[in-house]
RNA sequence: GGCGGGGUAGCAAAGUGGUUAUGCAGCGGCCUGCAAAGCCGUCUAGAUCGGUUCGAUUCCGAUCCCCGCCUCCA
């Protein structure tokens, strides 16, 4: 029985699907003005991750992820490049995009763009407008009454009172409330055309949190399952999704809300704002793709994990480890990459497996088993075995390349010797080896190491890898 | 100031009221021409101070420290 810690209840529950057998979930993705950080590959890693163990449970999951393609900063970003709104965000969905395949993510079922949805967002405002949510501020704009709202507060555990709204900076002028949020921003002169869209309220263009309201309504329905993000966007943005969903639509919005850690740099949030970021094309430059998933899921996905080169280099040994393992076993029929393995769930490593993911994901404990599957693997264990390593693997996107493949990839940052020139190195210390001319064998063996290149010699011969 | 999450061995990171987490690194051994890989063994834990308990890293309280949210942020 899969549980699921949920945010909005600060507890672990178990998970029960509106729908027998379906789950439908939303993802607050990025806002597209920039490449995509690790700290954005974590988020999306951690629902890749929730979205292929709730297919493994055999769940029909439809996985939205958004984008954020009108705001403040993409209208700032385009005026400074000397661009249109529309070329600035249409490049940086196609980097996202890149990126995503790049990381090896299944795609999203929809990924609707905010920009799309304008007119829903304009319909579910006059809505909360009639309920009594929505007012028109002295400036124009339309804002929202939390106070109006009985539950706000209670996903992020903050009450109104104790909130210090305009504290750090100012508040809008106009506002019924300091944390009164805006729906609608009215359009000013200086605005691009492009970023204004008619309403009955004038020209000018949706607030942030709206599109989310929208979009997962008119995709997922008024009430759904599952909704995820980074940590910071409990509050305000996800407390403000749920004033307006639950304002606009009678009943509940989000079962389950959950939320993932950050990535830290130096024990600080790697954040845009902070520039201490590391993009996530920087970081598959040096690492493999299927290490940075490693190395994101070898944490629990609540927790905060610390970005540096030890430790990437770290996930790249043990990881390193299992595909060695694998390397050893004779491949058969099945263990080539094409096609899902399928897993006999009664195998006790399948079921201790099972029971880390179902308890709200564990992903760490679910990869401690894949290394004690590795150990009984390498101490002689049954063939099978390395079969099961594979398929539990698979549900974690991980284990399904050729061990060789993996094992001899050289990072982009090492300009190495080709794979023939490996190849005929060793060919020459075997040659040494085999007149006994130790010395040269293991002048040539050293001289490889030296650049990053390790020899094995096996029964069947001598292979090697990258170090 | 309010709210929330943490402090685990050299590093990373989980579970757990009593029995080996796991990985990397280290040390000893086996294997090897020598290595590597692997195997066997092994050393470094649970911020501090109290309490509950036969027994606490695990529960409770206090203290110290770190991080996050309260502003755009994954």
């Amino acid at each position: 029985m899969l549980k699921i810690y949920n945010s909005l209840t600060r507890q672990k529950q178990q998970f029960v699907p509106i729908e027998p057998g379906r789950v439908r979930m939303y993802v607050c993705g990025v806002t597209v003005y920039d490449f995509c950080h690790l700290g954005h590959a974590r988020f999306l890693l951690v629902f890749d991750m929730v979205t292929r163990w709730l297919r493994a449970s055999d769940y029909q999951v439809t996985y939205v992820r958004n984008i954020t393609d009108i705001d403040d900063k993409i209208i700032r970003r385009a005026a400074e490049n000397n661009e249109t709104i529309r070329e600035l965000t249409d490049r940086f969905v196609a980097h996202l995009d890149e990126d995503a395949a790049a990381l090896g993510l299944l795609a999203p079922d929809h990924q609707p763009r905010a920009t799309d949805y304008i007119g829903d967002m304009v319909s579910m405002i006059t809505t909360l407008e009639r309920n009594g949510y929505a007012y028109v501020a002295a400036n124009r704009d339309v804002c929202y009454s939390v106070r109006k709202f009985a539950g706000y507060g209670k996903l992020s555990g903050k009450s109104i009172e104790d909130l210090r709204a305009g504290e750090r900076v100012d508040v809008m002028e106009g506002k019924h409330d300091p944390l009164d949020f805006v729906l609608w921003k009215q359009s000013k002169d200086i605005d691009p055309v492009e970023a204004r869209w008619s309403s009955p309220w004038g020209a000018g263009r949706p607030g942030w949190h709206i599109e989310c309201s929208a979009m997962s309504s008119k995709l997922l329905g008024n009430h759904f399952d599952i909704h995820g993000g980074g940590a910071d966007l409990q509050f305000p943005h996800h407390e403000n999704e749920i004033a307006q969903s639950e304002g606009a639509h009678a009943g509940a919005f989000v079962n389950v809300w959950m939320h993932n850690g950050f990535v830290r740099v130096d024990d600080e949030k790697m954040s845009k704002s902070l520039g201490n970021f590391f993009t996530i094309r920087e970081v598959l430059a040096q690492y493999d793709a299927e290490v940075v998933r490693f190395f994101i899921l070898r944490a629990h996905y609540r927790s905060p994990i610390n970005y540096s080169d030890v430790h990437l280099d770290d996930a790249r040994q043990a990881l390193s480890r299992l595909y060695i393992c694998l390397k050893a076993v004779p491949a058969t029929s099945e263990t080539g990459t094409s096609g899902p393995l399928s897993i006999d769930w009664n195998s006790p490593h399948a079921q201790r497996f099972r029971a880390a993911m179902d308890d709200d994901f564990n992903t760490p404990e679910a990869i401690a088993v894949l290394f004690d599957l590795a150990a009984e693997i390498n101490r002689g264990g049954a063939a099978e075995l390395a079969q099961v390593l594979r398929a539990l693997g698979a549900t974690l996107a991980l284990l399904q390349r050729d061990p060789q493949v993996f094992l001899q990839a050289t990072p982009v940052t090492v300009d190495g010797l080709s794979a023939q020139g490996i190849e005929a190195q060793i060919a020459a210390r075997a040659a040494a080896k085999k007149s006994r001319d130790f010395v040269e064998s293991d002048r040539i063996r050293d001289t490889l190491k030296a650049v990053g290149v390790l020899l094995e010699d096996t029964p069947q011969g001598t292979t090697w890898r990258r170090a």
